[in-house]
DNA sequence: CTGAAAGCGCTTACAG
DNA sequence: CTGAAAGCGCTTACAG
C-alpha cells in the first residue's frame, strides 16, 4: 500500500491550513478567496487526495452506513428488498451492510451488537423475534431502527409488512370463484414470532368464513420444508382431499409442485393452485401458475425511506407505525 | 441517543487509566493482576460499554470490512456468492458492504472510490471491465482486490471463474451423446468484458469441433433479452432449424422457455435443452430441466479467501492467478 | 504490572 | 477570508 495522502498533505501543497481545506472539502466556501479555491483543488488533484471517512466519521458521529440484517439473503424476497434498500440509500450517500441471521437470535444479537459497535447510523431488520430485551434497548436508546417483512408484538418499532391476510383472502376468493369448496393451505412450521406465517394462516381461515365456507383443520398442513411430502402424502391419502391449495410462500410451492409431479397430477383439474410470491418461473411453468406478489421492491424502499428519516430526525420522537403493503393477484392458470 | 459510553468512563469507573483498559479489551493480559481484570469487566458491565470500532479502525487502520461489488444483486448466482462471502467474512470478523454497479462503469467507479474513502480493507468486484486505469491504479497500490466471474485483460489481480469452456462441452457431448446433430446457442450480447459469454460460445465452437461436429453460424443467437422471442422466431423460421439449444445462462432459459411454450413446442421431442446455471425449477419443471450447475458457493468462498489472505499479507507480493471451477452437469429428462 | 502522552485524520467553534 | 487549537475514542510505544 502507498502511504495515504492525508488533508494535511494537501494544506501543505496548497500553503494554507488544514481548516481551510476542510472547508473546502464541505464546500462551506461562503468566503473562500476564488484563488483559494483554486490552488486547493489543484493540490487535491495533483495529489489524488480522498478523504478518509472513518476519520470524519469519527468526528461527526455519524458514519453514513445502515445495517441490514436479513433472515436469509437466499430467499428471493430478501434479494429484492435488500436491492432495493441499497437503492434508496445509493441516492442519499448511504452504504449498507448485509448480515444473515439465519433466524437464529444469537447470531441477531451478535449481528446488532456489532453493527453498532461499527457505529452504523440505523439498522433494518427481518427480525427473529428471539432478542426482545435487546429490541427494548434499542428503542430506548432511540436507535434508528425498522422492521421487516415481521413485527414483535409489545416492541414499538415501525414495521413494513404485506397485508398478509388480504393475500390469503385474495387466494380463497380466487378459488371459491371457480367454484372449489375443499380448500386446502400448505405451511411451514406456524410460528408466534414469524408474522407472515400467522397472519396468512389466520387470514385464511378468516377468508373462508366470509365466503360461508367451512374451515377443514384436516386440510391446513404445516411443518419443516424436508417434511412436506410425507405431509402432502398424508393429506391426500384422505377419504376427500382437497382441491384446491395455497402454498404459504414460494419455498412451499416448490414443494407442492415436487410432489404433483411425483403424482402426476394434472393441475388445475386434479388440484388447483395459488401461492403467495411471484415466483420467477410463474410464467412458464406448465400450466402457468396463479400467484400473489408482494411488492417487495417497494416495501424494501418504504423500510429504507423510514430509517433516513429516523436517522436525520433523532430529536423528534416519532410514532411506530405499521406499514402494510398490498400483495396483487396475478391470474394464470392454475386455478 | 443516550451518550456513548467511551473508554474513558470506563477506565474512571474501573479506577484504572485508558492504557489499562484498552489492553484488556485487547486480551493483552499477559502481566495485568487478577483484580484489575476483575474490575475492569465488572466496570464494562455496569456501563454496558462497548468499543468504539470507528476509533479503533482510525488508529488500526483496518476497518475488518470488505467490498463486494456485483453486476445485480438479483441474479441468483450473485445472491450466492454474496452468501458465501458473508458466511466466510463472518467466521474471521469481517463484515461486507455490498454495492450494484448495474454493469455501468461509471456506478462502478463510484463504489470502489467510494470504499476505498470508507477504508474498507479490500474489495471483491464483479468488473464491468470498464475501468481499465482504476484497476491498473489499485494494483500499482498493491491494494488487496479479487475479480468475480470476470477477467479484465492485462490486469493482474487474481481471478475466481467458472471453467466456461468445459460448461459448454459437457453440454455439447450431452447433445451428441443422444444424437443430435443441429446444436445451436443462445447467447446475450456477446460482450468484449465478459467473460462468461465470450468462453461460453468459445467454448461451444470448440467442442462441436471436438466431436467432429459442424458448427452452423446462424445457429447462434445472440442479442438483449428482451429482443430473444424475436431472435427464436428467426431461428425456428429456417428451413432446418436446430434441434437441440444451449441456453448461456438462467435469464436466456427463461426467454427460451416462453418461445418454446408459445410454440407449444414439445421438449425434448422438437427441441433439446439445456441450460447453464441450475436454476431452481429445473427439477419441477415438465419436462425437467437438464442443467450445469455452477459451484457459486465455492467460488464465493475462494474470492474471500484469497482477498482475505491478501489483506492479512499485504507486504507478500503475490502472483496473481486464475482460479477455475468445475461446472457440474446434472441429468435431468430436457435432452 | 500500570499510566502519561502522542497520534490516527478529520471537523469545528473561535479568534483575528 | 483564514488559521491555531481542541477534540472525536481509540491504541501503542515507552517509561517507571
Amino acid at each position: 500500500m502507498m502511504k495515504a495522502v492525508t488533508i494535511s498533505d494537501v494544506a501543505k501543497q496548497a500553503g494554507v491550513s488544514k481548516s481551510t481545506v476542510s472547508q473546502f472539502l464541505n464546500q462551506r466556501y461562503d468566503y473562500m478567496a476564488e484563488k483559494t479555491k483554486k490552488r486547493i483543488e489543484q493540490a487535491i488533484d495533483e495529489l489524488g487526495y480522498s478523504p478518509n471517512i472513518v476519520a470524519r466519521s469519527l468526528k461527526q458521529k455519524s458514519t453514513m452506513t445502515i445495517g441490514v440484517i436479513v433472515a436469509n439473503i437466499l430467499h428471493v424476497f430478501s434479494t429484492q428488498v435488500i436491492r432495493a434498500i441499497e437503492d434508496y440509500c445509493n441516492e442519499s450517500n448511504f452504504h449498507v451492510i448485509v448480515c444473515n441471521a439465519d433466524d437464529e437470535p444469537a447470531k441477531e444479537k451478535r449481528y446488532i451488537d456489532m453493527l453498532r459497535a461499527k457505529q452504523v447510523d440505523g439498522i433494518i431488520v427481518f427480525p427473529t423475534g428471539g432478542n426482545v430485551d435487546l429490541y427494548k434497548d434499542l428503542v430506548k436508546q432511540n436507535y434508528p431502527i425498522v422492521f421487516m417483512d415481521r413485527m414483535v408484538p409489545g416492541i414499538s418499532v415501525s414495521s413494513v409488512l404485506l397485508d398478509n391476510e388480504k393475500a390469503s383472502d385474495l387466494a380463497v376468493r380466487t378459488f371459491v370463484k371457480k367454484g372449489y369448496t375443499r380448500i386446502g393451505m400448505i405451511s411451514p412450521p406456524i410460528v408466534k414470532n414469524i408474522t407472515p406465517r400467522t397472519e396468512r394462516v389466520d387470514g385464511f381461515k378468516k377468508a373462508l368464513k366470509k365466503q360461508q365456507m367451512t374451515f377443514y383443520p384436516e386440510y391446513l398442513a404445516s411443518g419443516e420444508i424436508a417434511d412436506i411430502q410425507v405431509m402432502m402424502e398424508q393429506l391426500f391419502k384422505q377419504a376427500n382431499p382437497p382441491t384446491a391449495l395455497l402454498a404459504l410462500n414460494d419455498r412451499v410451492l416448490v414443494e407442492i409442485l415436487q410432489f404433483v409431479k411425483a403424482q402426476q397430477f394434472n393441475i388445475p383439474h386434479d388440484l388447483a393452485l395459488i401461492g403467495i410470491d411471484d415466483v420467477s418461473f410463474a410464467g412458464i411453468y406448465n400450466p402457468e401458475l396463479t400467484t400473489i406478489a408482494q411488492p417487495a421492491f417497494e416495501m424494501g424502499k418504504k423500510a429504507a425511506e423510514l430509517l433516513l428519516y429516523l436517522i436525520r430526525n433523532k430529536n423528534v420522537q416519532e410514532e411506530a407505525r405499521v406499514y402494510r403493503f398490498e400483495p396483487k393477484l396475478i391470474e394464470r392458470t392454475s386455478v
